[in-house]
DNA sequence: ACGATATTATAAAATATTTTGATAACAAAC
DNA sequence: GTTTGTTATCAAAATATTTTATAATATCGT
């Protein structure tokens, strides 16, 4: 069977229109009747029902069907020819979200670059739900990830390298400059400065404000953890981060002290039908050998 | 791309030999030979080396990446052409381990009749692991499944129904058989009659023999629930099953007074892939109504 | 070393499949 | 009632795949 015929069917059912489909395709409108009368005769089933009147189509179960299989399948190829496509050009292509790529790219580029894999490594930013999604379409290799949560998905393989736990960041001149370690409790009537992209984060601030029963007053939100820095030494708020982000003199580090706080875990992830090449095993063991424990 | 090429390509990374796979599919040897080049050339890439000196085959990285999808791919069609011919006959494929036949299906049978659904229901037996798999592989669209964790596997959908405690059967000749409860720490010196095939019943009965630290005294396994009754009827020994088995007036129930005890768990499962029809949505509602709470 | 055997590749011919162009059939819309 | 939008049919043309015959290589046994 042709998975040309897959994609015309695929399409059908979107455009619910034979003439259509041939327009996106470029072909003429008959090579589309024919090509969905093969399926049919190929499943021995209708498929579509052609509803002249109704200036429509029906899709039949049969069809509903075969279109669920259609998209697995045709997904499958695509992710075959860019997979393949790495390979020959013996590329890893490697998601990165930002504060990721900052902490923790710097660690392993030298050794990369000694076992000369560094100038094969593409990279591709990203948040990581976005990036999560791309990497099930087969845009890129493999991905680095934070969650707070250890990563659990179908068709995906998560391997932990790490954990941090989050910290406040205070002015020195805040009334709390002086602790070591506070509850978060004690933040109720503070203002934050929070980081705006990660989705991680924020799902471990909501997490601690949800248990302690508190709308937190948020006076600014931003995408750049160095300008959240900046206004946490200059006493606008504070914020709450984990230590993979560099921080300056004029900003204080307290512990949180209270129990099962979320931790932001950074894991490797790929594709379960993804194999690994020498080059990509020999990346997994440099981030395991520099960055575990 | 014509599927059949990914078939002869994945023959031939099993028989590593281009005339046995033309041999496999009765066709010409060049036949395999271009089958090969056309995929070599869509996916640009050497799939395989054809290594005449060492009378084998080797295959490239991106032949094994591909031989990856090519399976997915293949095995997806396989069990599209499944699914639609069961739709097309209007038949619903059920698996059913034999435990939960007895216990289960009487109970829906009538309900299915009246509904006009019960000769459209074709079952299979088999184990629970057994069916699982036949389940992946598209042998049949739902399947009933035991399992003393609530079932959780990549590409199923598992819609649990009823839970079931597990208990103690003895003979109303046996010292236990005036006591209503027992903890399964004080079955340690007894000897058991066991049920053989149940994957579930075993690793229930496992758990709590590892968990209270003793080797149980098996005296005989059985596969017929039947059997196992008559003999602990006759004090051969005592088991250990739910009560979806019937038993007679000899034998005596006893619960136990064990914390965190397995349960068995039964769940209606299918293929996340799988588009459930309106006569297989009314099978999940008549089970639902019948046999929840 | 030489012929027999096994293996894959190549090229032209034979087949098979897919697409096209022309047009029919049908019903809705103007 | 003609025009428009839709899908189907069919023969011809265009493509794609398979076969037949044979070449090219290298192993194996003697």
């Amino acid at each position: 069977m042709n998975t040309k015929d897959l994609a015309y069917f695929q399409q059908l059912i979107i455009s619910k229109n034979f003439s259509k489909v041939a327009e996106i395709f470029d072909v003429r409108q008959p090579t589309i009747t024919t090509a969905i009368q093969r399926l049919e005769s190929e499943f021995n089933a209708r498929l579509v029902i052609r509803d002249r009147v109704h200036h429509s189509l029906t899709i039949t179960p049969s069809g509903e069907q075969l279109a669920e299989h259609a998209t697995r399948i045709l997904r499958e190829l695509d992710i075959a020819h860019q997979e393949i496509q790495n390979l020959v050009q013996n590329q890893i292509t490697l998601g990165l979200p930002p504060i990721i790529e900052n902490y923790y790219f710097p660690k392993i580029a030298a050794q990369l670059k000694a076992k000369r894999l560094l100038r094969n490594i593409v990279t591709m930013e990203g948040g990581s739900v976005e990036l999560r999604k791309a990497l099930l379409a087969g845009k890129m290799d493999m991905a680095l990830l934070g969650s707070i949560e250890p990563l659990s998905y179908a068709n995906l393989i998560a391997d932990e390298f790490d954990r941090h736990p989050f910290y406040i960041y205070v002015s020195k001149d805040h009334p709390l400059a002086d602790r070591k370690r506070v509850f978060f409790s004690e933040l109720r009537h503070d203002e934050f400065v929070l980081f705006e992209s990660s989705f991680v984060h924020n799902q471990a601030f909501n997490k601690l404000t949800r248990r302690n029963h508190f709308r937190p007053d948020v006076v600014f939100r931003s995408n750049d953890t160095h300008i959240i820095m900046k206004l946490v030494a200059q006493n606008v708020g504070i914020t709450y981060l984990t230590d993979i982000t560099d921080h300056q003199d004029e900003v204080v580090r307290l512990e949180l002290m209270d129990e099962e706080q979320p931790e932001f875990i950074t894991s490797i992830v790929y594709r379960t039908s993804h194999i690994l090449t020498p080059a990509q095993l020999q990346l997994l063991t440099i981030m395991h050998a520099t960055l575990k424990g």
